[in-house]
RNA sequence: GCGAAAGUGGCGGAAUUGGUAGACGCGCAGGUCUCAGAAGCCUGUGGUCAUUAGACCAUGGGGGUUCGAUUCCCCCCUUUCGCACCA
């Protein structure tokens, strides 16, 4: 019988949907293990580098499940986004229309991947049961203060009349419309992310299964800088300047001041200055620079004219402007300290500022200011203070504690800890989000949304032009109401929400999805989380994950859950890549059908153009997506699945190959065909003599030491060890030894058929979690009652896994010169050759008398030779 | 520039605590079956030399520790990724 994927695999999708075999009663008992896939943007068509993640999920979820684990594995979507409303301004089809009808596509996608996911909690968050609790979570933050209105600059498409995200923003230019983005100063609602920097940060360390990656990038981003804050003081304004820094022991070299631009006290430093025009023309220029243009511009400064005294060498330093330093960071203003800071000095050089040295190596000579072609930057042991005061000759670690010890006692600082973590902008100009849950009265100001009044729920009937700015902004319906306090007119907030707010909680709404009076069920929350493993791509390793872990605290904060942590395990899937191919000149990408081999060279077949190879990441602009609906077809789902997992290492990003999968497909079809031939075996051997001896043997003798038992027991502890270290490649090359054992002992037929249905049944079930459906069928077939996925998974008897094996010392008069293994039982030729094989050993064997060999099976074997 | 990870056949990649480097798969070659092809099955497949037995060389390069190094230590080279004027 041939094996027939696609009836096989519909049969028990059917199957296994219809027994609800991943529903949860998460008020049931059980072992509780909470996996997750980072819930998808349902963008439309799933391709080949997706199935990765889900088939991963689903391999493991599956494997728990075998292992007796009370499994969950949800299923939502992200709904809100960006795409769905270029998709309505583009093809005029409705957001929710678009998104909806790519859920019900993507769902039946994973239906036919075979993978289970307990679709009675499945969310979406553009549904307003969802988005309600999303903006009852907004006026949470806003009464705790966590939430807050600004004036910020941000990104603007003149063209498009919107704000842009960062992401959207592409070499300076606006994604759709290429037009030059402008920084603009808006009103913008921020989530005050840098009051948890510390505990984001600290928390980090107790993250012991996430990836070391991951936790530096994060750690990168928070940018936790130990430094002190330090006054100085400005006679002619009569006030004090503070600055940060992280070098206070530099602080005798403070020989200037350099104040960003944007700096508020700017104004009055410069009001006096001949050159004030001159200045303020200057200090636009930069405002208007984005970041990368600032940049590259180089180090440019004004001198305001003003001075500042220095509250250690009492001198007066000139306070300069300077396009190098950022307001948003620190105060906005430093003390330039050229000798030791490379910027400060490059700064210095190009406006002829003084240079001076107050750090030295300490084992050579002070280098001299006048030869520096470079900041003098060590900040360690092997660097002191020199011309100091009172830390003078202090290594650099101590000298910084004894200055701030002196800037705390002179009162003109404190020790300090800032962050470079900004607050998180979640204000959106656009229409498909969550409408954030404000307000705005003339006699009361900014009035939160009264919570009984949720969800503020987004009007469907909207005109998308895509050229006017938020079409809810145009919606008065939307707009106009009545202030809850006053009960006078009032407009409401039209923009809304960072779609990283909706994905920030997800993860417990899950728990109690479709509970309409609260956010989520605390006591239940509390049984389930934090999610034992999350999977999901590394791109989210900074945003979604710190939002994540922020708004997780802010809910532990309001007592919400007992966890400051969301996900115990992390795990990030690399991606898939295929070959794809471009114009050699215009670098545009060509349809694979438009390319043709001349000389071994792709070429374009219209035109006869060169096309260069280049592998990227899969998407339809490059023409190098690999849909699943044709390889399932052809091979079905389980071979795609288990090649999915073979192709590389799970982290690891992986090329597509169309030939490698023909690997994976013979994989099925010998297993599927084994089985009919135990089947056989067995059919024939259950009744006869030879099987009742068999049963006698292994009562009486105990279990079989068949090579082909030992080989089965030794896949169980790989393969289960390798599942616990997510290394699913070489787990699925260890099955695939097992199956070439058995086809083996099946050709050579001098295995009995105990050891062998034994064997292969436990194959099955090793298999099962990467290639479900055929498994789930052979299982059956071998008149198993019940799902191969309910039934448990294999254990390994140590006893069973052990290689007889004999280790041989070499000793020459009583010194160890060599040791060997060598499988037992040893000829005396093998050990020989062992020996002599084994690198240099034989060079202490060759001219030596060997006085005695011996040979024990199982034993340590010695070999003494007289030197 | 700063930080991190990684370099093993034609390719993807294996190798518990240092212990027969190249498992498993792709590809390739030969064979079998066939009128022929495809699929399947069998055999071979790191390099050099050798008719064979076998020998030597090989885990980016160089050095070190060790009876023994892909693995541990030092230096160098290359690649990829992240951050990027964060004081």
């Amino acid at each position: 019988m041939p094996y027939e994927s696609k009836l096989i695999e519909e049969k028990w999708q059917r199957a296994w949907a219809d027994a609800k075999v991943a529903e949860v009663d998460v008020a049931a008992p059980g072992d509780k293990f909470y996996m997750l896939n980072m819930f998808p943007y349902p963008s439309g068509d799933l391709h080949v580098g997706h199935g990765r993640n889900y088939i991963l999920g689903d391999a493991l979820y599956r494997y728990f499940r075998m292992q007796g684990r009370a499994a969950l594995n949800p299923m939502g979507w992200d709904a809100f986004g960006l795409p769905a409303e270029n998709a309505a301004i583009k093809r005029g089809i409705h957001p929710r229309q678009w998104t909806l009808s790519n859920i019900e596509r993507e769902k039946k996608q994973f239906l036919r991947w075979g993978i289970l996911y307990d679709w009675s909690k499945e969310l979406a968050s553009c549904d307003p049961e969802y988005y309600r609790w999303n903006q009852w979570l907004f006026l949470k933050l806003y009464e705790r203060g966590l939430a807050y209105r600004a004036k910020a600059p941000v990104n603007w498409c003149p063209s498009d009349q919107t704000v842009l995200a960062n992401e959207q923003v592409i070499d300076g230019r606006c994604e759709r419309c290429s037009t030059i983005v402008v920084q603009r100063d808006l009103e913008q609602w921020f989530l005050k992310i840098t009051d948890y920097a510390d505990r984001l940060d600290e928390g980090l360390d107790t993250l012991e299964h996430w990836p070391e990656k991951v936790k530096l990038m994060q750690r990168n981003w928070i940018g936790r800088s130990v430094g002190a804050d330090v006054e100085f003081a400005v006679p002619s304004l009569g006030k004090t300047l503070r600055i940060f820094t992280t070098r206070p022991d530099t602080i005798y070299g403070a020989t200037f001041m350099v104040l960003a631009p944007e700096h508020p006290d700017v104004a009055a430093l410069i009001a006096d200055n001949p050159e004030r025009a001159e200045i303020e023309q200057w200090i636009a220029g930069v405002r208007n620079q984005s970041n990368l243009e600032r940049q590259e511009a180089g180090k440019e400064g004004r001198f305001t004219g003003k001075t500042a005294t220095n509250p250690f060498t009492h001198e007066e330093i000139p306070i300069w402007l300077g396009n190098f330093v950022l307001m948003q960071y620190g105060t906005g203003a430093i003390m330039a300290v050229p000798g030791h800071d490379q910027r400060d000095f490059e700064f210095a050089k190009q406006y002829g500022l003084p240079i001076r040295m107050v750090v030295a190596p300490v084992t050579r000579e002070v280098p001299n200011v006048d030869n520096l072609t470079e900041a003098f930057v060590v900040k360690d042991e092997f660097a002191m203070a020199i011309d100091s005061g009172v830390i003078s000759g202090m290594p650099t670690p101590r000298a910084i504690e004894r200055i701030i010890e002196e800037i705390e006692r002179l009162v003109i600082g404190r020790k300090m800890v800032r962050y470079r973590l900004r607050d998180w902008l979640i204000s959106r100009q656009r229409y498909w989000g969550t409408p954030i849950p404000m307000i705005f009265c003339d006699r009361d100001g900014i009035v939160p949304v009264p919570e009984e009044q949720l969800p503020v729920e987004l009007p469907l009937d909207v005109p998308f032009t895509g050229r006017e700015g938020n079409p809810l902004a145009k919606d008065e319906r939307f707009v106009n109401t009545t202030c809850p306090r006053c009960q006078g007119p009032a407009r409401r907030e039209t923009d809304t929400m960072d779609t990283f707010v909706d994905s920030s909680w997800y993860y417990a709404r899950f728990i109690s999805a479709k509970d309409g009076t609260k956010i989520f069920d605390s006591a239940l929350a509390n049984r389930w989380l934090p999610v034992d493993q999350y999977i999901g791509g590394i791109e989210h390793a900074i945003l979604h994950l710190l939002y994540a872990r922020f708004i997780c605290r802010t809910l532990h904060d309001m007592g919400l859950l007992d966890y400051e942590e969301p996900f115990t395990r992390l795990f990030n899937q690399g991606m898939i890549t295929k070959e794809g191919y471009r114009d050699a000149e215009l670098g545009t990408w060509v349809s694979i059908a438009d390319v043709e081999w001349v000389d071994g060279k792709p070429v374009h077949k219209g035109t006869g153009k060169a096309l260069i190879a280049e592998t990227s990441k899969m998407s339809k602009s490059h023409f190098n997506v690999v849909p699943p609906d044709e390889l399932i077809e052809k091979y079905g789902a389980d071979t795609e699945r288990v090649y999915t997992l073979f192709i590389a290492p799970p982290e690891k990003e992986a090329e597509w190959s169309d030939d490698a999968v023909n690997g994976a497909s013979r994989f099925l079809n010998r297993v599927w065909h084994m089985g009919e031939q135990v089947l056989a075996l067995d059919g024939r051997s259950s009744s006869d003599r030879e099987a009742v001896a068999e049963r006698v043997a292994a009562v009486l003798v105990g279990p079989s030491r068949h090579p082909l038992t030992r080989k089965t027991h030794q896949t169980i502890d790989a393969v289960t060890r390798r599942f616990d270290r997510f290394e699913f490649n070489t787990a699925i090359s260890g099955l695939m030894e097992l199956s070439n054992a058995i086809g083996d002992a099946l050709a050579s037929g001098d295995t009995d058929a105990g050891t062998l249905r034994e064997s292969y049944t436990t194959l099955l079930k090793l298999l099962h979690p990467f290639a479900p459906h055929i498994t789930e069928e052979l299982w059956s077939m071998f008149g198993n009652e019940g799902f191969i996925l309910t039934s448990s998974w294999p254990k390994a008897d140590p006893a069973l896994m052990v290689e007889d094996v004999v280790t041989i010392v070499v000793q020459v008069n009583g010194k160890l010169r060599g040791q060997v293994e060598v499988p037992n039982p040893p000829e005396k030729d093998v050990v020989l050759a062992a020996i002599r094989g084994n690198g240099k050993v034989q060079q202490w064997i060759s001219g030596k008398e060997v006085v005695k060999e011996v040979y024990v099976p199982g034993k340590l074997v010695n070999i003494v030779v007289k030197g």
